[in-house]
Parts: structure tokens; sequence; C-alpha cells
RNA sequence: GCCCUUGUAGCUCAGCUGGAUAGAGCACCGGACUUCUAAUCCGACGGUCGCAGGUUCGAAUCCUGCCGGGGGCGCCA
């Protein structure tokens, strides 16, 4: 991969921290070492450093003449690419780039394979956990948000360089699966495969268990198999394979449809832990973690306690022996730090399952399994509502199944291009469906901040208006549109000058030149929502461009080449931005 | 009862490692299509940032308390 080198060596950057690295020298000459100078995007100026005020305060000095001392200091480095810079309100420090500079910044981006991203400094082992669905079950609506925003920061990890390792944690053994092959073998093996073949995962669950509750016999011969299956009876484990397999060939239906990168090879359900559940109560023991209480084997993690206020226990071993998640999920932890060498781990789990994980990390800790610089973060969410603020059901008040949804997604989608577009031809309204359907329901979920709950509205997210998929595929097929029309090769435009003359242009530029802060935000704080925000924005700012500044009219050459820079670099950040959320970015719509 | 999380414009949401007048979009109102896709743009309207204290030169942002929503709190995952 190419990457464009600044000046001082350093790979490019967004300006504002490009200003805010120039800056450091100065607010340590004058506040000491390490002092921030706190520069943040304005909308005084470009950018304003508000690191003199935190100096003054801790100095006990006056704001404003700190700020007059750091920019004795900066003052040379600012002139070259500052038009201006001025002491503002109690000691503010506002900043207006050059044209100039923005100008020759926005052509290293354009030239730059990787749009002026920087790549992570250390390049770490990210485990992603996500997706998750449970064999012999259909996958849902509450499949959703651990699926696609697991899927972006896959993506946005390896973007900046990570290697990142995806696990899809199904749900593949525990009790329920004594009475799934109790009732394999009831239906016959060719008759009950063709039937989940045909898709129907949820009305064989529903027969089993329906089966299970109504006959003494059933749970005798459940609890018989799933002793059987503990032991790793051959016969047992061939029928428990043929459910996984029907179940896995569902899912990687579903993933195919989204355009979600889980394969079969990132498969690393409950059951690949089992053969470790016995070593983990074995090592907490040694440990000396270990405490007996009501007759199962536990741990008291310190800050937990229970609605009387006692210590609240992990419970790593069930009274009579069995195992539980948080067995499984403490030997998913020495998995991932010990087998697979993971820096970062992340859990991509809706957010009820906090305090769960706040346990299973904590006492991976005192176990010593878990420790700095390895880090594992539970990357929470919130729930997905229906219009009345309750979870989101189908109409026959199951949860919506993820297919339907889906294909729901693409009909709605359809009949928008079929009525905004109808001259393309019927396979091209197809595809382009499918891309504007699937892209609305993902930027819809990636787009509000995880932690909350989203009201999921079709209405509002296949509106070609505000913050949605549309909108910013749209602002792509657009640019697309002016290369077609003006058959011009749009690589053949990356290494022409830019000239910034319009505010337009201006504010499209600076904005290009913010897409390494925002997808480095969006990492940091493990929040696809952050992006969204940034593409939003982009796409706004280039329709106002668009609007305003003529491209293949533009009054000279030398204007239309720039313009045509700025539309071709703008088509390849929005292409980018959303390919990271995975969402693809038609050429026409 | 304890813990976690959340409360910003009529609606849906940004902003929350404290910074200068709180931002979008939708809806509503007024403009702009013989002009690179009007699936768009420009403008107007609209908020005591749940309430009350505190810290600070400065608080939507940090701290405390209260009120409201959602969730969790021992052998399901």
């Amino acid at each position: 991969m190419r990457r464009l080198i600044r000046h001082n060596g350093d790979p490019m950057a967004d300006p504002i921290v490009t200003v805010a690295e120039l800056l450091l020298p100065a607010f340590a000459a004058v506040g000491g070492e390490g002092a921030d100078p706190v520069v943040r995007p304005s909308d005084r100026a470009d950018a304003q450093a508000n690191g003199a005020l935190a100096i003054a305060k801790r100095l006990g000095q006056n704001p404003r003449q700190v700020a007059e001392a750091v920019l004795a200091v900066a003052k040379p480095m600012l002139d070259t690419i500052c038009s201006n810079v001025e002491i503002a309100g109690p000691g503010f420090l506002n900043l207006t780039f050059a044209d100039h500079f923005l100008a020759e910044q926005l052509g290293l981006a354009a030239a730059d394979e990787h749009l002026g991203v920087r790549l992570a400094p250390v390049t770490k082992r990210v485990v992603i956990d996500y997706s998750a669905p449970n064999v012999a079950k259909e996958m849902h609506v509450g499949h959703l948000r651990t699926t696609v925003i697991g899927d972006a920061l896959v993506r946005l990890m390896t973007y900046v360089g990570h290697t990142v390792i995806r696990e899809n944690h199904i749900g593949d053994w525990g009790t329920p699966f004594g009475m799934l092959i109790e009732h394999l073998v009831d239906l016959g093996e060719t008759e009950a495969a063709d039937g989940l073949s045909l898709g129907d995962l949820d009305g064989f669950y529903r027969e089993a268990r329906a089966k299970f509750d109504a006959d003494p016999v059933m749970q005798d011969r459940a609890r018989h198999r799933v002793v059987l299956l503990q032991s790793g009876d051959p016969e047992t484990m061939r029928l428990w394979h043929l459910l996984v397999e029907q179940s896995t060939k569902h899912f990687n239906a579903v993933y195919a449809k989204l355009g979600v990168l889980l394969t079969d090879d990132d498969i690393a359900g409950e059951s690949m832990y089992n053969a470790l559940l016995p070593e983990v109560i074995e090592r907490l023991q040694t440990a000396g973690l270990l405490v007996e209480s009501d007759g199962a084997d536990v741990v008291f993690p310190p800050g937990f306690t229970n609605r009387e206020g006692d210590p609240l226990p992990l419970i790593a071993q069930k009274r009579g022996g069995g195992f539980n998640y948080s067995t499984s999920d403490l030997a998913c932890v020495i998995d991932r730090v010990e087998r697979v060498h993971g820096d970062l781990l992340l859990y991509v789990v809706g957010a009820p399952q906090a305090q769960h994980f706040a346990m299973v990390f904590k006492v991976a800790e005192m176990a010593g399994w878990l420790h700095p610089p390895t880090e594992a973060v539970h990357v929470m969410f919130g729930s997905v509502l229906g219009p009345n603020r309750k979870m989101l059901k189908s109409r026959s008040g199951e949860p919506l199944k993820f297919i339907e949804l889906i294909d729901e997604a693409v009909v709605r989608a359809a009949a928008s291009v079929a009525e905004k577009n109808p001259h393309l031809s019927a396979d091209e309204q197809a595809e382009i469906a499918i891309v504007i359907g699937i892209g609305a329901v993902k930027y819809a979920d990636l787009s509000t901040d995880r932690i909350k709950d989203y009201i999921f509205d079709w209405d509002r997210m296949l509106a070609f208006d505000g913050n949605t998929a549309p909108y910013l595929q749209y602002a792509h097929a657009r640019i697309c549109s002016i290369f077609r029309r003006a058959e011009i090769d749009r690589a053949s435009v990356r290494n022409d000058a830019v000239v910034l003359g319009e505010p337009q242009e201006r504010a499209l530029a600076k904005r290009l030149l913010a897409f390494d802060s925002a997808v480095w935000d969006t990492i940091d704080k493990y929040s696809p929502h952050r992006l969204c925000t940034y593409l939003f924005d982009l796409a706004q700012d280039f329709t106002a461009f668009y609007e305003h500044c003529p491209v293949l009219k533009a009054a000279d050459d030398a204007t239309k080449q720039s313009r045509l820079v700025l539309c071709d670099t703008t088509a390849r950040v929005l292409a980018q931005g959303l390919d990271l959320l995975g969402i693809v970015a038609p050429e026409r719509m």
C-alpha cells in the first residue's frame, strides 16, 4: 500500500492533528512537559487551541498572557500553515489554515490510497466476538445490532492495520441439545434434515420444546442425551453435528445477503470451549479463588452485591457439577489470550449482560489470565424498539426474523427505486434495491449511539433526506455521474493540483481532511455512529458544493481539474466510509 | 433495596476526555428545476440541555441528591 509522507516524516493526517503536533513544543515550553494544546475544530476559525487556559489555571497566571507566550514560540511554525492566528476571548488561540496549506494537504490525501487516514502506531491482534446466533433457531432482529456493529468494527480495525480475528460464538451447546437431538431421532434424520434445510429452524425448535414440556419420558431421554453429548458419544456427536450444519447453512445465507464478513472459519461456538471447562475450575482452584457456596463452586469478585447487599458470586461450577455460561466465558478469555494471543478482546454483546461481563473480566484478572496491556472490552448496545417503544416484533408477535427484515427492506427500497428512477433496467433496479435496502437497515442501526435503544422506523431509514444511507449513497452516485457523463477516468485526476476559491470548496476540503480523525475517533470509542455523523456532514458539504460550484462547466480549466479532484476524493471517502460500515455505495441509483 | 444505563427543539437524534451565541434531520412555513441525477439545495421557525445543589474564570459535558424511562441482581445463555 502506497502511503504519502509529510515533510516531517510522519504520515499525513487531519490538519487539526497536524497543528496540534506542531503546537506541542510551544505549549511544553510555556506550560511544562506534556502540556496539551487542546486543539478542537472551531466555528470562529478553522481550529482553536484551548490549552492556554488550563496552563494558566495550573500556574496561577493570566491565561491571555500564557496564550501570548505560546504564540511567541509557535508563531514562526504556524505562519507556514496558517493565514491568520489570533488570541481571542480569555485566551483561545484561533487558527485559520492558509488556503495553500489545505489545498496541498488535500492533494496529498487525493493521491493517497488510504485517503490520509493514519495507520495504527502499534499493530494489535484484535479478537472481535459478534453475531453469535443459536443453533436450531432462526436469526432474528435480536442479532441485528451485534452483527452489524461487530462487522463494522472488524472493517474499521482492519483498515487501520490491526490484525483482526473474527469469532462467532454460536450457541451450539448446552441442555437444549438433549431435547433437540431426541426430536431429531423421533423425526428420522432424513426427514428432519429436509425440514431444517427448508429453513424452518424455529418450527423444529418449537416442536421439540412442546414435546419436552408435555412428556416426562421425553425429559428423561433429553437428560440422558445431554450426558451422552457431554461425554462425546460418537453417535450423539454425529446427530449434534447434523443440527449445527443445517443451522450454519442458514446463518451463512443471512450473512451472504447482508454482506457480513463472517464465514465458517470464524465459528468459535460454545462447544469449542467444552474441553477447557474442567481446567477453568482447576485453575481457579489453584489461584485460591474458588469458594463453595450453596453447593456450587463460585468466585466472589469484589464490588458486586446482590439484592440483599451480600457479595454476588460468579458461579463457575453449578451444584451437581455442571458448567454454565460463566465457566464458558472464562474459558473463552483464556483461549483468546493464550491460544489466539489477542491483545484486545471485544465482546459485541447487548447491554443487559454488562454485569455478567464485568464479573467475568474481573475474575479473569484476579486469576491472572487477563492483564495489561491485554484488554477486554464489552462493546455493549441497546435494544431495537418498535414504533410502540417496545421490543420490535413481527405481526404474529414473534421476534422479527432476520430474513424477513432484509426482504422487507429490499422490497421497500425497490418501490422507491422504481418510482425515482424508472428508466433503469429491471436488473439494475433490483441490484440497487438490495444495496439501498440493506444499507438503510445497517445505517439506521449504526448511526445512533450504540449504547442507546433506538426505534426501528422503515420510513425514516429509507428516506432520502436526513442522516440516512440513501442520502449518502445518492451523493456518491451523483459524483459518479459527473465522471461518467464527462467520460473522465476517476483515477486520472488524483495527482492534479487543488485550488480552493469558493467557501464551499474550502469547507469540503476541510471536511475531507477530517476523515482521518473521524475514523480514529470511531475506533477509539468503538462507536460507528461517529463515522456516520462524519459521512453525513461530508455529504451535506458536498451537496452544498455541488449546488454552488459547477464542475464540468467551471470557469477555467484549473478550477475544473481542482473540482474534479474534490469530487473524486469525496466519492472515495464516501465509498470507503460506507464500506467501513459494511454498506455498498452504488455508482448509480 | 442495590448496581448499570438513559433523560437535549413537536418528533428522531448529534454534541458529553469542561471552553466563547447548544447543533442536525424530520415535520411546519417561504423560496430555487430549459442548468453536472430536485432521491437535491437555500432561508425562516423552533430548546430554562429532567429538577435542585456543588466544583470552576467557564458546565449539556465533571460531582452529589432527587424525579422519570430501560435493564440487571445465584446455579438459562
